[in-house]
DNA sequence: TTTTTCGTTCAATACAAATTGAACGTTGTG
DNA sequence: CACAACGTTCAATTTGTATTGAACGAAAAA
């Protein structure tokens, strides 16, 4: 390594490799590292330079990393474009994103697992059935690691970590 | 909702959909919630007929999802196939996914960092260098979070949950 | 032995999602 | 006013990876 630029390209592209591990592609991670790693807000154009991306895709992602609270908005006296930092609460970021991402399908899995024993319940009146059984069983134990998971989440070990 | 076999679709559904917006494949959504919440230990073809995935692939995923602890291999006498029933401890299983999908990812950018931190410290004698005072103000910030999440995942209330 | 029944592999394919870039609306500028 | 400098959008494209299916090897059955 001979530059601090080189160590800022190696940081980008791990970072790049990391999000798109993570399912998020490459951009979102180059881009955050990049303005993580600058000392000096940056632009749009900045990034297209830096990094090779279109300006479509800077675009985009800004503002899903905005939305995260990943990258914040500043504003630049004598110019009229938009210049970010990086916001560096990780815990905070990670939150908002995984809520984000798995938020939406998760909710709607809770929903059915609602539905379903709701449904369960109704028909477990007649004679002994072991399918019923069985999926009795399978749903309490959903529940119960559903409600251990609910509980973990919301406590203050994590919450010190990711608030 | 009319019978058991609906529901069971249902969850695999959306099972499916959950891992795939994981990033892993629909079919290991499906294909664990199958044998989950099925009472009998199922075999590649019971996979191959119930769900409509392909041999090769129910073959990939079962042997994934093994590696993961959340299935298991099991013996029924008078048959020669392989069968499977469900592990049960979604704690195990995605401390054991998680660290076997990000696990290199995250230690060579482990590493990438701690090399970092000794080629600045290399250059850190000579006269003050903002640009070097800046990364090492990043970096440090990384060695915290690092640290601070490091402990979390050691914690007593995250093993209680992903024993 | 030959034949069948398994599970596995891997190159080809299909699919979902990320990325592009041209066209556009808006706002400042000369 | 016309023109330039922005950021945004979205259909088209590219990329990554999940999925397939034919070929294969092993092991039991006939």
């Amino acid at each position: 390594m001979n530059s601090t630029q080189d160590i800022r390209e190696r940081f980008v592209a791990a970072a790049g490799d990391l999000t798109q591990t993570l399912g998020l592609g490459r951009n979102i991670g180059q881009i955050y590292a990049h303005i993580y790693l600058s000392p000096n807000p940056q632009s749009l154009d900045d990034l297209t330079a830096s990094l090779e991306v279109s300006k479509g895709s800077a675009s985009m992602s800004v503002r899903q990393l905005e939305q995260w609270g990943a990258l914040k908005k500043i504003w630049v006296k004598g110019s009229r474009k938009d210049f970010y930092e990086a916001g560096i609460e990780f815990g905070r970021i990670i939150r908002r994103a995984m809520i984000d991402m798995v938020g939406r399908t998760a909710e709607s899995a809770d929903g059915l697992l609602d539905e379903s024993e709701v449904w369960l319940k109704q028909r477990q009146n007649g004679k002994p059935n072991p399918d019923l059984a069985f999926l009795n069983d399978r749903f309490k134990h959903l529940r119960e690691f559903h409600s251990r998971a609910q509980g973990l989440w919301n406590s203050p070990v994590i919450r010190r970590l990711l608030k």
